[in-house]
DNA sequence: CAAGATTGAGTCGTCAATCTTA
DNA sequence: TAAGATTGACGACTCAATCTTG
């Protein structure tokens, strides 16, 4: 009846609800070894760095503020995952330490967040995941 | 160097990122009129439905538990933008129903939300849009 | 007992105010 | 005073337990 309506309109609400639920799937799946998808990241960022990172450079890492990061460490702190020990260079300073228990939850964490998403993805050709890629940071380039 | 490396990887992150940027961009035009995205897709729920519905269907509507609605109208209602009634047809069950200074909110709100998802998605051709919601739609169905 | 709603506890995020150290 | 971290208060979400009504 008509060229421009009858098609699957892309909006704001089916990117939310698309990026809602695989990060529900993922956080599923990251459950059995005790991970959220934050606690994860936080441990990828101090792999990253070393081990090791002042909590003011794991909030820019994360992309976030810095009480958050007072909080998720409290968190990993209780889990045992994450231990925070004073910074040599500055007394104002406290590092965030991954712990033996940290490193190996983070390995499985990693594994299997890798596995669900490539579970996830494995619908897409290439082609499409780089379309898919390049589209999502063009949306991205115009939110900031 | 090698065919499969060198290009914008899609993945999991990437997409959660995009997402996370773009609620945060509408959120911020939202706010001068005191909504949130949660706020508006209640009130949006409410309109469509005629103005009220009971506090375990507008869970339906947005996909969510029902003690998380108990606590969006809690607020909903400290803002004045809905107020509870109870529900003539069953006594355990109480309506939220939308005042006039509500919809008046909720007019409002949908103009800036409809005006920023234009904004973001003015980078898109429509043929792009058209491509991002199908692959947005795959990648939501692998995560059910 | 089932269903509708609420409450309490916990995660994850924000902002504004505060404390300590440089 | 600045910078690093924390605290307190709040928004938005989950789950498990509870209360009321059917």
């Amino acid at each position: 009846m008509n060229e421009t309506g009858a098609l699957p309109k892309a909006g704001l609400f089916s990117l939310l609800h698309a990026a809602d639920a695989a990060q529900a799937h993922v956080e599923s799946r990251l459950a059995a070894v005790g991970l959220s998808l934050p606690k994860l990241a936080a441990l990828h960022a101090l792999s990253r760095a070393g081990e090791s990172l002042p909590l003011g450079q794991l909030a820019e890492h994360l992309s976030c503020v810095k009480s958050n990061i007072t909080q998720l460490v409290d968190r990993l702190e209780a889990d045992g995952l994450v231990s925070r020990e004073p910074d040599p260079n500055d007394r104002r300073s406290r590092l965030a330490v991954m712990t033996p228990t940290g490193r190996r939850a983070f390995e499985e964490g990693m594994r299997i967040q890798q596995q669900t998403e490539g579970e996830l993805f494995a619908g897409l050709t290439p082609d499409e995941a780089q379309q898919l890629a390049v589209l999502i940071q063009k949306l991205e380039q115009r939110a900031r």
